[in-house]
DNA sequence: AGTCCTTGTCGAAGCGCTTCGACAACCTAT
DNA sequence: ATAGGTTGTCGAAGCGCTTCGACAAGGACT
């Protein structure tokens, strides 16, 4: 293993200048600074992580906690990681991968030991026990997802308020009066995890305000299950015409629920889903949809924390604007035949 | 930020013996024991990670590289990434979460600057560019796949062959003659990604045994490409019966097409599926598998790993049997019509 | 010619921990 | 009682780096 001092005595300078030129923080003559760069090169330096963190209390290493859960938007989580990871790397820093599975302590235990400098969470639910232990400690921390409480805490999230209104928008601009909202599965509300409310929130105020009825049911994946939901929908009411699916797994049940049923889509029934561009675009109909941006919030949360360790940056709330993208699931509401 | 120096203080003892306490690498009284131990807790102290890392040249930290495509196999990779970082912690380790991107440069630095103890890596190429730089280091490392020459290398995998060839079996059994595999996306071909070729390899030889007649093609996801696809198998093979699907997003498609072919699966056709668990349950009809084994994978991957970390533990290949789950989608092949 | 900066380099201290050798204190066997 | 082992604890060195103050050497002023 190469060390600083080596390279220092291959160059014929001292091990604090060949540090000065890693690091530019003083001014090195040019003459020496190549020396010291071709000595670097010859011997495959490279500093020693460690003592590069012991010296400095600098780690260089971000913290993702991602949630131990495999049941809700894995592909999401997974591109945000990578976002994450790759965006953390044209920063100089790497990424530290922690699941959800110690919960609170591994806060401690990564802040206590300096592991990683800071730190991303995603997954945050309404009021998260993580919370207290990312406030209580003066290490910067970005939370992908909006608890109850932000004050002091920094979030980057999809507007997912803006999402929902954005749906039944569409949906009312096209005719649709009766529009029903599959959901998450039960689970998903249970654990307060505050998107799938807030969209929930988004999309019928918006829908009193368009003077249009909506109908929530939560939805476990599967086919099973959303037939069972589906069937107790159109039970309820009959004249549904518009469908905001945010759930991956029960969009592709639904469609061919819809069709089986001899329901076309869009002629006869819309369909909006909340979800990655690649699902709509997979799907058996080209869904019209509002993407769910992974790779521009693992992005934004990581510059954001970078700021925040550079100093610069505030805690703020960074809520993404939703686009949604017109594909061939919707269409006119039908002429009414009651 | 508490150190070890004020522990010992506290505790009235030695640094030495704390750090003693903290590694039982030497033996201490009971009474001494149970006075540091207070004091740690008192004064709530973490050891530090850059500090730990220096004096003993252990990081305690396992790299993981995944690849940076989104393309395929997400949730597995997923998975497989939880599965190491939580099998990690229960040996003491953390896990540093690489992307593809940076590839063999990865390893040079992580080795070099010795940030990790030890590396995993995933999505292996047959011919892989990684290889050599893992073979030239002595830091311990672990695949996930399998590359064409082994050598040196330990490597965690599914018995890909096996599955293929337990498929052809499963299909042939019930009395089909003529399968038709629908396979990855070209570019995994391309890409001589290992468990794709494997795959088909285990599945022609088994077929020839038992005098069943294979169809290969690849196949992006999607309902058009899939549609494309099934028109060329049936219209070169008409009398297929039987399926072997080896690509997640073309699964639920070619459920869909049969049935709108008025070809009802298990009934006219069979269809087999290489997939996690959760897709063959979830799919419109409950498909008969083999599983991608994601969690024992990451697991076992980690575990070899530990082995060789702790000195015990040699370079070998473990291929993981593949078992085949009944489901509905396959029944015996029906009457010749022909 | 002397003073004052600026620029480039060096030496040394120290980050918090592990680990090795030393050594009291005690125990056991002669 | 003495030699020989154990056992439990300590002190000190050192891991490889960063960073601070010091200080020559030269340039720009009076």
């Amino acid at each position: 293993m190469v060390t600083l001092a080596e390279v220092a005595q291959h160059a014929g300078v001292s091990a604090s200048t060949v540090s000065y030129v890693l690091s530019g923080k003083r001014s090195i003559s040019g003459a020496t600074r190549q020396r010291v760069e071709q000595s670097i090169r010859e011997l495959g330096y490279h500093p020693n992580a460690g003592a590069r963190a012991l010296a400095s209390s600098k780690s260089n290493i971000i913290a993702l906690m991602i949630p131990l859960r495999t049941d809700m938007y894995v592909p999401v989580m997974m591109e945000i990681a990578i976002a994450v990871a790759t965006t953390a790397r044209t920063h100089g820093y790497d990424v530290l991968l922690l699941t959800g599975e110690e919960g609170p302590d591994a806060v401690r235990r990564v802040t206590g030991s300096g592991l990683a400098d800071a730190m991303i969470v995603m997954d945050v639910e309404l009021d998260d026990e993580r919370l207290p232990f990312l406030r209580g400690t003066h290490q910067p921390s970005v939370l992908i997802g909006l608890p109850a409480d932000t004050s002091g805490l920094t979030c980057v999230d999809l507007d997912f308020k803006a999402t929902g209104a954005l749906c039944v928008e569409h949906l009312a601009t096209l005719g649709h009066r009766d529009i029903a909202v599959i959901g998450e599965a039960p689970a998903v509300y249970e654990r307060h995890t505050g998107f799938a409310e807030r969209t929930l929130d988004g999309l019928r105020s918006r829908a009193q305000e368009l003077g249009v009825r909506t109908l929530h049911r939560p939805c476990e994946g599967g086919y099973d299950a959303m037939a069972v939901t589906l069937a107790r929908v159109l039970d309820e009411r009959p004249g549904t015409t518009g469908f905001v699916v945010q759930n991956e797994s029960a969009v592709e049940p639904l469609l061919a629920l819809l069709r089986q049923q001899g329901r076309a889509v869009p002629e006869d029934v819309s369909v909006v889903a909340i979800c990655p561009d690649q699902v709509a675009v997979q799907a058996s109909v080209r869904l019209t949809s509002v993407a769910i941006p992974a790779q521009e919030m693992g992005r934004h949360a990581v510059e954001r924390l970078v700021a925040k360790l550079d100093g610069h940056g505030t805690d703020e709330v960074v809520l993404i604007t939703p686009e949604l993208t017109e594909r061939a699931s919707t269409g006119p509401a039908p002429a009414v035949a009651s």
